[in-house]
Order: structure tokens, then C-alpha cells, then sequence
DNA sequence: GTGTCGTCAAGAGCAGTGCTCTCGATTGCC
DNA sequence: GGCAATCGAGAGCACTGCTCTTGACGACAC
């Protein structure tokens, strides 16, 4: 039957899945540079040759944490909003924000991973983008419900911006239905301030600098919402 | 005389140069995990073991070239602030954004080093952190010099920084004399801000999202500087 | 000028890495 | 029961960072 060969499937599944949970552990301790596939072989009582059954180099076993953190991470964000009432959109933001943070500071290495300098090949393959635009989904959907109840109010101190980047708002505007070009490059600001945020944090940029984090962290996603138009 | 032990120290400083030299032009093609103290060598027909009369260490290199890439980050932003007339704040805030963006965008490998995921061990030496500070201190003149002037004017629609952050505040005071709470608040945000857009496009996060980019970085720069409160 | 000492490059060698290949053994399907 | 696909083990290759020893060269005191 079908039973039987699921059963062999199943065990496969169970030892690709704990190839990465152990290579995960590896990673959170010695960094991506330091991960050993023989050293993650030897964890699991197998020789070393035998990884290459399930991932067939070095680079696509990153390629797979990668694409694991991303959908942690995006999971994080999603579970983050969802304990906000719908209509609190600064409420939601900020617990987006903490979210991504608190994720962040908690696994460093897995953070560098993603957001740091992409290891495996200079640009990470085609697989990780889809995963990597769960949590950017949950902050346009929260944009564009604000922008849909009439609740999002940008304060008018900003240019507009140039028309050269339509195209790109048209593409962005398909995780923020009926948001303007304007609303859209104070959306992308704010998210990527929110990254450049906790990045200077997990890689050190704060050292001997802003020893409040947490504090400062709140404070400045607040200003970031507030910028762009979220009710205070 | 000292001219002997003189041209003996030359020489060593001149192959410590050379070194460093090749090393970083192999870091910027195969990137910091790349990079190979015995390729180095070999490309400077030594063999392996001399590089140690230079180097005790690979991550040593690595902490030489982080350092000389902060410094030339810090020469070219020093630089560009100085092509705009002094009392031009928003000017050579825009400059000196710019030349982070194309010093980065020029050496996406190099600048990961600096701003990514660091490589070697998990905090970089205290050595790398006053070079690090030549690029923020040009910003901190920038700003301090609009607040000197009269010229700065921080739009009113954020909150006030909490009193938890006073003492950081205090420190970054050491860069920004007579900047207030919110000031340095803001100027900090701005500061993220600019390296979170820059590392969202090195790293790859604008792919398949954001394609005018030096459009869009230029908008969004002048955005942050509103908002920081530079003249229009 | 000679001898001594410090500096340096070369070479061998060790432990570790990613990855390939071959070879039995086991498993699942007809 | 036999066939074919799958899998783990093992050996081996080329490479890495790093250590240690050896021998040569240059700088200094005498």
C-alpha cells in the first residue's frame, strides 16, 4: 500500500527534520560560519556522507534554516498581532515591532542569518522570498486596514515622493491595497527603520551607546508609527 | 643606527600592507567566509605559516580589515560633508548619506563585514569601535551645528523620548553638544534609519520590491531629515 | 671583523572541513 | 521471491587554520 512507502517518506521527513533542529542548535552557538555539516552528522550518530541524502550541500542546508527563520519569525509577528484588538493598528505595530525584537535578540546568529550578510552565495535563492514576506504581510495588512477605517492621518511635514518610484508603489501596493504613493514610502520607511533598529542592536552598533534599549526601541518605533500617520 | 631597524620595521609594514591589500580584494569576491589566509599567501608566493609573523590570527585579519573598512567609510562620508557649504544642513546630510550608500553599494562584501552579521567571534573588539565612530561623528557635527545655527525645527508631531533614555541621551551628547532629549532621539532614528535602508538593499530585502532605488533612498533620506527636523 | 641574537620564510604535519565515489545492506513494489 | 530504488558506511580528495621545527639572513655589541 501507500502506507508502506509513506512510512519510509515519514522517516525521512523526521531525519531531514532533525538534521535542521540540531543544525539549528549549531547555529545558535557557533554562527553560521561555524556550522559543520560533519559535526552536525557526528550529533546524529550517522557519518558524514550521509547528510548529503537529504541536503545535497552545505549552502541548501543554510538555505533551509534560512527559510525555517523566516517563517519562525513570520510566525512570531503574526501571533503578535493577532493578541492586538483589530482597530489598535498603533497597538498592533507596536507589537509587531517588539515581536521582530524580541525574536531577534533571543537567536542572534539565526537574526545574522536573515537580515545580516546572506552566507550561503552572494544572493539568497529564490525560495527564502516568498517565506521572507510573511511578516511584512501581517505590517501591510495592518497599514491597509487603517487606511480602509480612515484611521491613518500622515502628518503633512513630508515631500512627496518623486514619481520615478511609481512602479515600485504599484508593486507594494499589492500588500497595501488603497494606500497612496505617499502612504507607501512612509510604509517601506518605517519597516525598514524597524530592521536598521534592531540590527544596530543584535550586531552591536549600541555598544557603549544606548544602553536602554528596550526603552529607546519603544520610543522610536512609536515615532516611526506616528510618522507614518498611525493614531497616537 | 635607527635607519637599519628602521628599514627592517618598513619592509614588515609594507608586507603587513600588502597583505591586507589581498585580503581585501579577496573579501570582496567570495566575502568574509571566503576568505583564505593560505590563498593570500599563496598569491604573495609565501607560504602559509609566514602570514603568522603578521597576523596571530584568521579573525585578527578579519578585525584589520574591519577596521581599515570603517575608516575608509569614515574618510569618504568625512568627504562628502565637506563638498557642501557648511550652513547647507540638510545638503551635506544628504551627502553624507549618499556616500554610505555608494561606498556600500560598491563593496556589498566589505560593508557586510561592518554592518552585517559579525564573523569573528560574536562581538567585534573594542579596537573596531572608535573607527567605527568617524562616520557617526561627522553626523553629530552636522546636527549640532543646525541647532547651534537656529536652523534645526523638529516638526511637533512626536512624543517626548521617556526619562529611562536620559543617560544614553547624555552619552550621545558627547557627539551632538546642546542637542536636546528628542533631538538626539530623533537623530539616532535617523541614523538607524539610513543603515537599515542601505542594508535592506545590499543584503537583498528590496529584490523583486523595490527597483528605483537610488530614487527611493533619496526620497526616503530627505524624509528622515525632515523629520530630524533639517530645513526644507 | 667576528660572534651573537632576534627576525623571518620554508616546510612538514595535525586536525578539521565540504564533498565525491563505491560498496554492501535494507527496504518497498511488482 | 526477485528487482530496483534508497540508504548508511567507509575511504579518499582537496582544502582549510594553525603549530612546530629548521635553517638562513640581517642587525647589533664587542
Amino acid at each position: 500500500m501507500n502506507a508502506s512507502r509513506t512510512a519510509r517518506e515519514r522517516v525521512r521527513a523526521e531525519l531531514t527534520r532533525e538534521i535542521t533542529d540540531i543544525a539549528r542548535r549549531h547555529l545558535a552557538v557557533d554562527g553560521a560560519a561555524g556550522l559543520s555539516l560533519r559535526a552536525v552528522a557526528r550529533e546524529m550518530g550517522m557519518v558524514s556522507s550521509a547528510i548529503y541524502r537529504y541536503f545535497p550541500s552545505r549552502d541548501d542546508l543554510l538555505t533551509a534554516l534560512i527559510i525555517d527563520g523566516y517563517n519562525a519569525l513570520g510566525e512570531a509577528v503574526e501571533k503578535a498581532d493577532a493578541t492586538v484588538p483589530r482597530d489598535d493598528f498603533t497597538g498592533r505595530w507596536l507589537a509587531v515591532c517588539r515581536a521582530v525584537r524580541e525574536w531577534a535578540v533571543a537567536r542572534p546568529h539565526e537574526y545574522a542569518l536573515l537580515y545580516g550578510s546572506p552566507v550561503p552565495g552572494y544572493r539568497a535563492p529564490e525560495d527564502t522570498i516568498a517565506p521572507g514576506a510573511r511578516g511584512v504581510a501581517v505590517f501591510g495588512r495592518i497599514v491597509a486596514e487603517a487606511v480602509a477605517a480612515e484611521r491613518l492621518a500622515p502628518p503633512a511635514v513630508l515631500p512627496e515622493p518623486p514619481p520615478a518610484i511609481a512602479p515600485d508603489a504599484e508593486v507594494v501596493r499589492t500588500l497595501i491595497p488603497g494606500a497612496s504613493d505617499d502612504v507607501i514610502s512612509r510604509a517601506v520607511t518605517a519597516w525598514t527603520g524597524l530592521f536598521g533598529m534592531v540590527s544596530f542592536e543584535v550586531f552591536g552598533q549600541f555598544t557603549n551607546t544606548i544602553d536602554h534599549r528596550a526603552e529607546f526601541f519603544e520610543h522610536a518605533m512609536t515615532c516611526l508609527a506616528r510618522v507614518l500617520g498611525l493614531p497616537a
